[in-house]
DNA sequence: CCGGAATATACATGTCAAGGTATATAAGAA
DNA sequence: TTCTTATATACCTTGACATGTATATTCCGG
């Protein structure tokens, strides 16, 4: 259980926190919403807090439950240099189809320098 | 294996992915900057093929892997509800500490009416 | 064709966490 | 007190993977 994704990988994790968004809940509430045995929402609510997930406070009998920032940024974090790619992966994707015209209607001159999307690594020149 | 949090909990997968973002790699290339053993490296990258991670080609009797976005891009969408929440989250905690400040009472115990501090939302008006 | 390199797959093993059931703790209400 | 509600925890079983080892496949060069 180390990472933030360990955590976000159950599926009933991920109901609980988006549960959570509209507004705190209790232990019950997230019971009945979600029908999953009681002693199933603790764990997993348990599981949620230590990990930063959500923080709770005490009404009566009751636990309230409402979500922290802090693990969602960190994958937010952990997504930026993705991120960073895949929006130059339109652009890629664009020359891709550029070259990917139909045959039939030209002559490929393909052999001018053929320069590939590889990024500078010479793929048939090994050895 | 559902969902791409399941993916994204193993360590290595996630290591093999950062290493994939500056370029495509072979196997052997990942096998040594990981220094893991060569049938796990195949082996998460065929989850991650089958996942939509990544996706190879044939180079010799190489395989060149590199990044797809269609994954991070559900990341980051599964992200935007709580992403809204984080940014909201200033303004909460700065309401919420003002009505916290104690003129009289710091006993969180309810002891009239049982008025839960749920945020005004009805939520008991069921059955 | 043979040998070797690069990668994939098959099989066995162990670990760990999720789910279920039962019980414990805690806080009203009567 | 005793009962009831709300939540937490303890124990157990089971299944899913991750890892390691061994082997299969594929490709190239000689």
């Amino acid at each position: 259980m180390e990472s933030v994704f360990d955590i976000l990988a159950e599926p009933n994790r991920r109901a609980i926190l988006s549960l959570l968004v509209s507004s705190q809940q209790s232990v019950g509430e997230i019971e009945r919403q979600l029908r999953m045995p009681q002693p199933m929402v603790s764990k997993h609510l348990r599981v949620l807090r230590e990990a930063g997930f959500v923080e709770s406070t005490v009404d009566a009998q009751r636990r309230l439950y409402r979500l922290k920032p802090e693990p969602f940024q960190e994958v937010d974090a952990w997504l930026a240099p993705f991120r960073r790619f895949w929006s130059a992966h339109l652009d890629a994707l664009e020359r891709h189809l550029d070259r990917m015209d139909p045959p039939t209607a030209s002559k490929q001159k393909t052999k001018k320098k053929t320069r590939r999307p590889n990024g500078g690594r010479d793929k048939g020149a090994k050895k």
